[in-house]
DNA sequence: TGTACATCAGTGAACGCGCGTTCACTGATGTAC
DNA sequence: TGTACATCAGTGAACGCGCGTTCACTGATGTAC
């Protein structure tokens, strides 16, 4: 549909857009890169997206409608991310090695639209079905690492030790994007040290919990 | 100086308040708890303080000083809370990990102020003295804790244990206050669940890298 | 102890601004006949 | 193939709002004499 549309909407002055839905998350997801989430207003993105200040209404219910998507897609691009670091790495640890490399890479490539997708304004759309899936994609990669290194633990352990492996990897790619980890170690090769980190936490442990 | 001067100024309708910088940063604190940091304006805070919109300016250059000084301020009373919940433990892995239920804890029961703390809003006053002592004193008690439990190591492992700690403390702070924590595993007592997580940490294991 | 005065910490009105959202509109598109 | 028309996706002007900040002011405080 879009880029049938777009053969004639692409065209300069072009007074239908085309897919203009997909231009406005783009324009919002360039403010929040380049000027920080607090910039991010719906004339902003329409002047970001070279179109009116209503134009927006004709795609989103209101601004968070737009933030909402702007961060379900973040979502699915980082579960995206994830994959294609673990893509071929079929040991357990070392896949949920290179998946805990893809979280902290992509957080640290997209720092303030991950914070974004983490943030406070999130709050309000948690509910939407299309937020909810797309920001569990990314987890279920981390589960089923976890699972496949953890054959015989229970459920609650299984559970202890996906929190464990999460809550270290966001907490690197959280004080990575806070400038922190690099105040206190050295992070210019950040997938090695992000791999020196993870090494420290022993999954299996949880097996004599 | 407060206190003396509180005792006129805490009569209803005192034209001089005695201490409102202090009143105005309580009073932001309030509003960021049961609001939202994004409510947090300057407007706000004087209104809940109960005084003029302008008044603020008697005691803070602009918005983003009050900012600082609540944020500071935060910092503070969250390396108190780490130093109470480790307080009299020598072991240091014990301590170690006490401390981390202290941070934790203080992260879920402030936690507005604690995203307000190491927020984006946080990076523009980084650079002032008072804000980054308090936020080092924090990072410090930690840093200690992993130095006793690591008397052999080099200065780079012991920066890696550090980090890793860090970042496990941090990210289950942070998923927590998200709410994410707590749809994964029971959180009803988060002390013992940190306890849980933490002790998945290996420091020690530093050492073999 | 009393008084003049400088200083401090408030007040209230006003400024200009960008925001979210609504509205009546209009140009472009696609479809029924 | 051509035309009338419904629908869609834009426009631009306007609304009311709360914000940060400034200003001239005034009441309270404390100090010098």
């Amino acid at each position: 549909m879009a880029a049938k549309a777009k053969t004639k909407g692409s065209a300069a002055g072009a007074y239908h857009h085309g897919d203009l839905r997909r231009a406005l998350i783009d324009a919002a997801r360039r403010i929040v890169e380049s000027e920080g989430a607090a910039e991010v207003s719906l004339r902003a993105v329409a002047r970001e997206a070279g179109v009116s200040q209503a134009a927006p209404y004709h795609h989103f219910a209101d601004k968070n409608a737009l933030l909402a998507a702007l961060a379900a897609n973040g979502f699915r691009d980082f579960a995206d991310a994830m994959r294609i670091q673990a893509k071929g790495v079929s040991d357990p640890d070392e896949r949920l090695g290179a998946l805990g490399v893809g979280y902290v890479l992509y957080a640290a490539k997209n720092a303030a639209l991950f914070r974004l997708m983490h943030g406070p304004s999130c709050e309000s759309f948690v509910a939407s079905a299309e937020f909810k899936e797309a920001a569990d994609a990314g987890f279920a990669l981390l589960r089923d690492a976890v699972d496949a290194c953890l054959p015989k633990a229970t459920r609650t352990q299984i559970a202890h030790a996906c929190a464990a492996a999460w809550a270290l990897v966001h907490g690197t790619a959280v004080l990575y994007a806070d400038g922190r980890l690099g105040a206190l170690l050295d992070t210019r090769n950040l997938a090695a040290t992000t791999r020196k980190l993870t090494q420290l936490l022993d999954v299996r442990q949880v097996l004599e919990q």
